[in-house]
DNA sequence: CCAATTTGACCCAT
DNA sequence: ATGGGTCAAATTGG
């Protein structure tokens, strides 16, 4: 019975994988026409629940149980979260004038966070996570507690020009270095209709141009944050 | 020379 | 007080 169990395991993990293809394939060409920050948003997050369904599948089975005990209480959501905190009515703080963080609130609930684990494959060398057609910005860089390698902080690189406030972080695993886990906060108010193709901001970028490469899924090799422990 | 990264300091929430 | 997130000056790279 055990063969026919895996038949079924790999039917599904076939399965998965060609619709995670059809969706990159709407993705990209969500990216060749006029893109709506909602449609990409949820392009990204089909794409990320396909991930981690992939990656629960592959893994065996749970996804939660990695670490033993470790004291990391932020479990990996796989499910899709929307930061929606109905929680946020303090708005009656005392001081926020340094920052002009404005209307928190609006923008808080406009946020959205999602949590997707990339796997990399060392064939390609370099290990780098899948590019997700936006150019960032690396603004930050903080050793976490409990982790042994520290986490990056991205932000778009028109966040002045366009005024676009998409962050992303991205966090190796502790035991699995194969796995990154970036996550993405907030949307993209960039169009990258009209830019995309003539933007040769970074080289990442460069990969977008032909972003028939994309389908593929070609692993691109972006610089790997240079982490010496 | 300009733009992106690095990196310690600073700020804020817990 | 502590740890996570951001800023910004210095540095590096194209």
């Amino acid at each position: 019975m055990e063969s026919a169990v895996a038949w079924e395991y790999k039917k599904l993990i076939d399965e998965l994988t060609q619709g995670m293809e059809k969706a990159m394939e709407l993705r990209l060409h969500l990216y060749s026409t006029s893109p709506s920050e909602a449609q990409d948003l949820l392009l990204q997050k089909i794409l990320s629940t396909f991930e981690n369904a992939l990656f629960i599948l592959k893994r065996g089975g749970t996804i939660g149980q990695a670490r033993t005990g470790a004291p990391t209480p932020a479990a990996p959501e796989s499910s899709v979260s929307v930061d929606g905190s109905p929680k946020s009515e303090d708005m009656n703080k005392n001081l926020r004038v340094r920052r002009d963080h404005g209307d928190t609130s609006k923008r808080r609930k406009l946020q959205s966070t999602w949590t997707e684990q990339v796997r990399v494959n060392s064939d390609n060398g370099l290990e780098g996570p899948t590019d997700d057609g936006y150019s960032w910005r690396k603004y930050g860089q903080k050793d976490i507690l409990g982790a042994k390698h520290p986490r990056s902080y991205y932000r778009c690189t028109y966040r002045l020009v366009r005024n676009c406030w998409a962050t992303k972080q991205v966090q190796r695993s502790d035991d699995d270095p194969t796995v990154f886990e970036i996550t993405y906060k907030g949307t993209h108010t960039c169009n990258l209709s009209s830019n995309a193709v003539s933007q040769p901001a970074s080289p990442e970028k460069q990969e977008l141009e032909d972003n028939n490469s994309l389908l593929k899924l070609k692993a691109k090799n972006l610089r790997v944050n240079t982490e010496d422990l």
